[in-house]
DNA sequence: AATGAATGAGAGTTCATTCAT
DNA sequence: TATGAATGAACTCTCATTCAT
C-alpha cells in the first residue's frame, strides 16, 4: 500500500483479472485497490466509479481480443486448421490454466439482466466474436451457413467453458475446440 | 413487511427467484425478507445464513427438477419427440417466458468458483440433468454416444442461454432445442 | 456505543439540536449516531437516509410549536400582551439561552436552495408561524394589516437573530421583541 | 480542466459565488477548481487551504462592497433618495436576479458558530454596512436614532432575504425595501 | 507556477448476522 | 416463533490536502 505510481491500463489489467475470477459484485474497489497496491480513492482518479471501471474494463479486453486473436482468426495468409488451433490454444491458456473461465461468460450472465450499458458492451464483444469465427468459416461455405456455425462455435464454446467450470474438468472444453475443428470439411 | 405466517418452501421459491434473477451476491437477505413479506431475522429462523439458504435453494429446485421436468424425460409411456417437446416448453417457459434464464447455468459461472459447496450442489444438479437426457438418447443410440450427445445438449442449451441473454433474443434459444430435437433419429 | 435502546423521537430532538447548531451539511450521520450513543447504522432501522432524517426532523419541530408556542398565540383566553410576552420568553430560551439561534432560520438560508422538499416543508413552517402572529394581530387590526405586521414580525425576529449571532449579542433579538410588542395598540 | 492560466481574483470571485449559492460546507475544493477550469492542487498555490480561501472571498467581497455599494451611500453629492434606489437596485440585481440570496446573511448562519474568525469578519461588514446606512440616515436624525434605523434596515433586508428564498418570491425583498425608503423623511 | 497522482480520513449507506423480548 | 432493534464490518465514493515532477 506504499506510495506507488500506478498505470492506468495495470488497473485495468488487474481489475480484469478479478472480474472475471470473482465476479463483479463480489469484487470490491477495495479488492482493486488492495492488488494494486493503492490507495482505494487513487482508483478514483482514473474511473469515475466501479460501474465505469467496468465498462472500460469491458472496452479494453475486447479491444485485445480484436487486435490478436480474433484478427488473426481473419488472417488468409495462415492456414484455417492452423487459425482454428491458434485460437484454441490461447483459449486454453485463458480459461483454463489461469482458471476462472471466460471474462464475457462469467460477467454476461451475472450483470447483463442488471446493467443495460454492460449488456451492449457484452453484445459488441460478442458479435465481433461470431463475426470473426463466420470471416473464416466463409472461406469453405456461404454466408449464412458460416454465421449460423459461427454462432454454434461460440454457444459450444461458452456453454463447454460452463461444464468444464462445474466439473472441475477440462475435457469439455476440449471436447468442444474438437467439434469446431471437425466444423471446417 | 407485515406480521405473516411464512412456509419455508415459500422462501425457497421466492429466494430462487431472486437468485435467478439477479444472482447471489446481488441479492441481499433484506431483498428476500421483503420479497417474503416477513422481516429479515425472521429468515433466519428457517435458515441458518445466507450460504445455507442458497443451498437450500439448489437442492430444492434440483429436486423439483428431478420429480418433474427430468423425470419425465425417462418416462418411456410418452413418445421420445413428444417427451423432447415437453421439455423444451417448460424450459422455455422458465428460461424466457418468466425471463432470467436457467438458475444453474447463472449461478454456476458466478459462484462455482468461489464456494465449493455450492459447486458440488450444482454438479450433481448437471449429472441429473445429463443423465436424464442420456436415458432418452439410449432409447437410440449405444451407452457412449448417448452420453455425449446428452452433454452436446446440455452445452447447447446453456450457451444458447447466454446468447440469449445478451442479445434479448430466443431465437438462440430456439435453435438449440431445434437442433437437440434432431438427435433424434 | 454500548448496546442502547434508542427511541425515535429521541434521534429526533438529538438530530434537531445538532442540524440547527452545526447546520445540515456540517452534521454527519456518525455525529448524529454518536450524540444518541448508537451505531451509524442503527439510524438506517428508524430513518431511510439522511434526506429523510431531515425531513422528519423539520417536521417533527414544526409539530411540536404548532401544538405548543404557536398555538397558545391563539388563545383569546389570555391577554394579547401576555401570548406575545410568553412567546418571546420561549424564544429567548431556545434561541439565545440554548445558543445556535433558530432552526428554521439556519437551515432555509443553507439548505432552501438546494433541496425543494427542505423549502416546501419550512415554507409551510413559517406560513403557520405568520398566520399565527396575524391571528393576535387580527384582534386589533384588519386582516390585511394583520398579515402585513406577522410578516414584518417573523421578518424581524429572524434578521435579528442573525445579527444577534453574528454579533454574540442578544440585543438585537430583545429590541425586535420590543418592537413586535409596539405593534399592539 | 485544461492548463488555464487563473487570476487569484477570478478564483475568490468564482469561489464566493459558489460559497454564496451552495454554502460554505456544501461547497468542495473540487467544485471550485472545476468552476475556475484549474486543477485543485493549482488553488494551494493561492490559498492555504479551504478556511483560508474563505476568509480571502470575505474579505474579498467586503472590500467590494465598501469601495462600491457601501460607498455611494455615503456620498452627499446625491440625493439621498436616489442613493438609496441605487443601493437597492444592486441589491435586487445581486440577492434576486443572481439567485442565492446576500452572501453574509447566508455564511453567518452556517459559519458563524463553528468558525470564529469567519465570524469576526463577517462581523467587520455587517459593522460597515450599518454604519453606511447610518450615514445617510444622520442627515435626517441623530447619531443615535439614525443607528437605531440603520440596524432596522439591515435587520429587515436580511429578514425579508430570508422569506423571499423560502417563498420563492421577490416580494418581501421588495417591500422591505419599501419599507426602508420610508425611513427618510 | 502548475500538474497529475496519491493520500488517508471520513462521508452516507448496506450488509449479514445476533439478540432481547 | 416472530419481531424489531442493534451490531460491526464492509461497501462505494468524496473530502481536504500533499507531493514529486
Amino acid at each position: 500500500m506504499a506510495s506507488k505510481k500506478i498505470d492506468r491500463n495495470t488497473i485495468l489489467e488487474i481489475a480484469y483479472q478479478l472480474f472475471r475470477t470473482k465476479g463483479y459484485s463480489n469484487t470490491s474497489m477495495s479488492d482493486v485497490a488492495n492488488a494494486c497496491g493503492v490507495f482505494k480513492s487513487a482508483l478514483y482518479h482514473y474511473f469515475l466509479n466501479k460501474e465505469t471501471l467496468m465498462q472500460e474494463v469491458i472496452k479494453w479486453v475486447h479491444n485485445l481480443a480484436k487486435n490478436d486473436s480474433l484478427k488473426k482468426l481473419r488472417n488468409k495468409d495462415i492456414e484455417p486448421y492452423k487459425r482454428l488451433e491458434d485460437l484454441f490454444k490461447v483459449l486454453r491458456r485463458i480459461h483454463i490454466e489461469e482458471e476462472g473461465g471466460c471474462f464475457f461468460g462469467n460477467i454476461s450472465l451475472e450483470t447483463s439482466s442488471q446493467n443495460k450499458t454492460f449488456r451492449n458492451l457484452i453484445k459488441k464483444y460478442f458479435t465481433d466474436y461470431i463475426a470473426s469465427f463466420q470471416s473464416l468459416f466463409s472461406e469453405f461455405y456461404n454466408s449464412k451457413e458460416a454465421k449460423r456455425l459461427a454462432i454454434k462455435a461460440v454457444q459450444d464454446i461458452e456453454g463447454s467453458l460452463m461444464l468444464s467450470r462445474v466439473y472441475q474438468d477440462d475435457s469439455f472444453v476440449r471436447n468442444a475446440h474438437d467439434q469446431i475443428r471437425d466444423y471446417l470439411p
